[in-house]
RNA sequence: GCCCCUGUAGCUCAGAUGGACAGAGCGGCUGCCUUCUAAGCAGCGGGUCGCAGGUUCGAGUCCUGCCGGGGGCGCCA
């Protein structure tokens, strides 16, 4: 396995692989659709919360940054062997939708006339209303209690405005590329039954006590402004439940009802505290046992070119929607005048696989804690580390395969056989790259930091176009050699065509 | 006031479990297209890893304090 095994210096013990077992590694790896890796030797069921837009609300960049970089570990949880749960915790219940029914009821909405564009717009008309008319406050208040206990007429057009949103929603999932289906929403009012036994739980498991008339929980180790013990209120003063009690029920029913062992959310990291305070009651209450990981994941800021949090020019807030247009309209601009020989349906194709993988490689490519500055022209560059370097990367080496199949009819090519043998270095540098898949979605998944992923598809990407500059495939010196390179090129494509899978993003055949 | 995140080359960022001279892209300067997509490649220059202590054979990485930036701290979600 091992060329040459050395000491030196303190500490360190350098092993050469020999090339026989990396090229057997590069084999071993062509001829299996998982690339030779094995799964998960301890396999989990994750809850995995994330997305969690609000219904009646248009999709904005808010949703992005949760969106992708839940629907990543998503995808990598289940490549690696996990049960993997999608959870979309639809902000679908609560005052703001007593507000809203009251002024639809009002004005006199039909079911089935609106879009969600227009339901945004009569959402904030009902906003106004609510802090400019003390009456229509009163009625929308009443609305949440006729909401909350079920009256017919008021659920009515409480469904359908669901009904809108889930459209809207699956519109853009579909556009965006994410796993996310009607079956993984699992809004807010879904616990609307769940919340009285839950605080009654944790009622009599003497985690609760009253504080200026609001029920509350106050974990250990957690202190306010003034330095009294901070108190997580489950239940309100004027008897309503609110957003954590919500929070609690959902934990509750991941662990009892799902099943998980796992549980991840995908949520800014301004709610770091929240969920702090949520997985150390969890855990005082026995819903979370000693070996049970919950976790935040939580992801910084994007921002604009002025260093503030992303908004228009006019100051508004950025419609997913229109992000995804202009990222297509962009990626196209460029394919035009990069690859003129495209058709037009293939060259808009393509654009879009590149615009929107873009916007989704930028958000996932750095750590994703801290903040980054949106960019189009950074983002679509085909230089550094984007996606549009690696797809280039992967088009490339189908490109190839194309070649060789138009001069296999004229007998000049076989098929890619198995047989490697690495002699030049630009070779074993890249079979170096491949065998390194594994350990990097390990680490991905232990961490639930999907940049690593980028990272490495990254250097790999490279490491093929340093070999593709210097090592001739189709017109490799010898027929072992062509062999053995279309082999690396077969598992180099494969490699990053799962790799970019695993993020969410496609690999088009040609750019 | 307390708590959390963050500070690495001019710019944008990687550097898991502490390890060998700190890496990449952009920008700047040099080269390379009758040859598998130059949307590329090769090379040069560029860093007191915020500051100061400490632990260690060894610290960008761990601990403490300070400084700068962002965020959070009871009836919104």
């Amino acid at each position: 396995m091992c060329r040459t095994v050395e000491v030196a210096g303190p500490g360190f013990i350098n092993l050469t692989l020999e090339e026989a077992y990396l090229a057997s590694q590069i084999e071993h790896a062509a001829s299996d659709p998982r690339l030779d890796m094995p799964e998960a030797a301890q396999r989990h069921t994750f809850v995995v919360d994330y997305s969690a837009p609000n219904s009646a609300k248009e999709m904005h960049i808010g949703h992005l940054r949760s969106t992708v970089i839940g629907d990543a570990l998503a995808r990598t949880l289940g490549w690696l062997g996990h049960g993997v749960i999608r959870q979309n915790h639809i902000g679908d219940w609560g005052t703001q939708f007593g507000m809203l029914i009251e002024h639809l009821a009002t004005s006199g909405w039909r079911p089935g006339s609106s879009t969600i564009s227009d339901l945004n717009q009569l959402y904030q008309e009902a906003q106004a209303a609510f802090e400019s008319d003390p009456a229509f406050a009163e009625r929308a208040r009443r609305r949440v209690v006729a909401l909350q206990s079920g009256d017919p007429a008021t659920l009515a057009l409480w469904r359908e405005l669901i009904r809108e949103s889930e459209r809207h929603m699956e519109e853009v999932y579909s556009r965006l590329g994410v796993l996310l289906t009607r079956e993984d929403m699992r809004g807010e009012s879904f616990y609307n039954d769940l919340l009285e036994p839950t605080v009654e739980e944790l009622s009599s498991k003497g985690l609760l006590r009253i504080d200026d008339g609001a029920l509350c929980a106050f974990p250990p180790g957690f202190t306010g402004r003034d330095g009294t013990p901070l108190p997580m209120i489950v239940r309100k003063s004027d008897g309503g439940f609110n957003y954590n009690t919500t929070d609690l029920a959902a934990v509750r029913f991941r662990v009892r009802e799902l099943g998980a062992d796992r549980l991840v959310y995908v949520v800014d990291a301004r709610q770091a505290q929240h969920f702090a305070m949520l997985f150390a009651i969890a855990r005082q209450a026995g819903w979370l046992g000693e070996e049970f990981r919950a976790e935040h994941v939580a992801f910084g800021t994007i921002l604009g070119p002025d260093g503030r949090p992303f908004r228009t020019r006019a100051g508004g807030t950025v419609r997913l929607s229109e992000l995804l247009d202009e990222a297509a309209e962009r990626a196209a601009a460029i394919v035009a005048d990069k690859n003129p020989d495209l058709t037009p349906s293939q060259r808009a194709e393509v654009a879009r696989a590149v615009g929107i993988g873009a916007v989704k490689y930028a958000d996932l490519a750095n750590d994703r804690v801290k903040d980054y500055v949106f960019d189009w022209d950074r983002m679509l560059a085909m230089d550094g580390n984007t996606a549009p370097y690696l797809q280039y990367a992967h088009a490339r080496i189908r490109s190839i395969f194309r070649r060789g199949e138009e001069a296999l009819s004229d007998g000049i090519i076989r098929e890619p056989g198995q047989s490697v043998t690495l002699v030049e270095p630009a070779e074993r540098a890249l079979a170096l790259e491949l065998v390194g898949l594994a350990g990097v979605l390990n680490a991905t998944a232990d961490h639930l930091e999907p940049h690593r992923i980028c990272t490495y598809l990254f250097d790999l990407a490279s490491a093929f176009t340093t070999f593709y500059e210097c090592c001739p495939v189709l017109r490799a010196p010898s027929e072992e050699s062509r062999t053995s390179r279309l082999t690396l090129c077969e598992v180099t494509a494969q490699t990053l065509s799962v790799g970019l899978g695993l993020l969410g993003i496609e690999a088009p055949e040609r750019m």
